[in-house]
DNA sequence: GTCTATAACCTGATAGAC
DNA sequence: GTCTATCAGGTTATAGAC
């Protein structure tokens, strides 16, 4: 993949990721890369095809960086705190899930990014299972966790605190 | 309130709920409601004007129907259970929640709207707090049981399931 | 790869007639 | 209250030069 073209990739998330996929325009990505929208377009054929891409790329960093945390933890209790974590980081960057986001606007995507989005969730619920099984809890409870992980965040970044995410961390410690 | 202008909110939140706010134009509010955008915004002054009243208009039935819970249950985990209910009957039509959708958009509201938002989940984690403290449970799983409620719409929705709010309900049963 | 130029369309908003 | 007419600006997208 060229340079500029993983540039243009994590300025559209970044961007999606703090405003909402409304202020994404191809005008204002190609100003934030020094290039104009035509080229813009060179890269991605159109919108959706952008959008495919920031989904498909999303998607792979994130569960990377799940996999970096079964390597270097051990214990599940561990594993699942690092995951509220990793969701605080995000946070603290003044940014939300992109695949939640694009959840509440999957009315505006192709069926190649709603896939992406599912396989998100889908794989989110099995890595959380996984580390509950190994708890001997409910694996159900993994849906629980993940929707609270992305509702939580919505909201502690509206509010501009960090409440609802440390509700879940002390939740979790105490399963 | 006039008649028509209770028309425009109906149309206009349901419109959101089920699509998002980008898919809201006045054009096309006009359209459902047989009038011009111009007369649509005689009756709003303008955009932010109009998301004001969907916002409080929103919470105002919210809260209403959480009210009206209180009245006919008197068991408190029946009424938690009434209110992942409440987010099963949107889930049904389709729809999200008006302000779990506005929160991940918020960079595109003006502040009254915000403020509305806010007190939307201030309000929602207060009802489930009293209720929780009836039954001696820890108060603070309220932030857990709302952001869990949002979020697990947010992705039934887009899976076209039903299959986190169920496993919250199995959940909060099982406190 | 990147540019200019342009097309075709949609957006919120306003002025003024009825 | 609702209309027509219109505006200025933003949007994706394409054609063709460099």
């Amino acid at each position: 993949m060229s340079q500029k073209r993983e540039d243009l990739i994590k300025i559209a998330t970044n961007t999606i990721q703090k405003s909402g996929i409304n202020k994404l325009t191809m005008r204002e990505l190609g100003n934030a890369a020094n290039i104009k929208s035509s080229s813009v377009m060179y890269h991605f054929k159109n919108k959706d095809g952008l959008m495919n891409e920031l989904v498909k790329v999303y998607n792979e960093n994130f569960f990377n960086y799940l996999e970096e945390i079964n390597i270097q933890t051990i214990e599940p209790k561990k594993r699942l705190e690092k995951l509220v974590n990793l969701f605080e980081s995000v946070l603290e960057e003044d940014k939300l899930c992109l695949c939640g986001m694009l959840a509440s606007e999957s009315d505006n995507l192709d069926i190649t990014s709603k896939e992406y989005l599912k396989e998100f969730f889908f794989n989110l619920d099995e890595w959380i299972e996984k580390n509950l099984i190994l708890l001997n809890l409910d694996k159900s409870l993994s849906k629980v966790i993940s929707s609270s992980l992305e509702g939580a965040l919505l909201v502690d970044k509206l509010e501009n605190k960090n409440i609802r995410l440390q509700a879940i961390k002390q939740w979790i410690r105490s399963l």
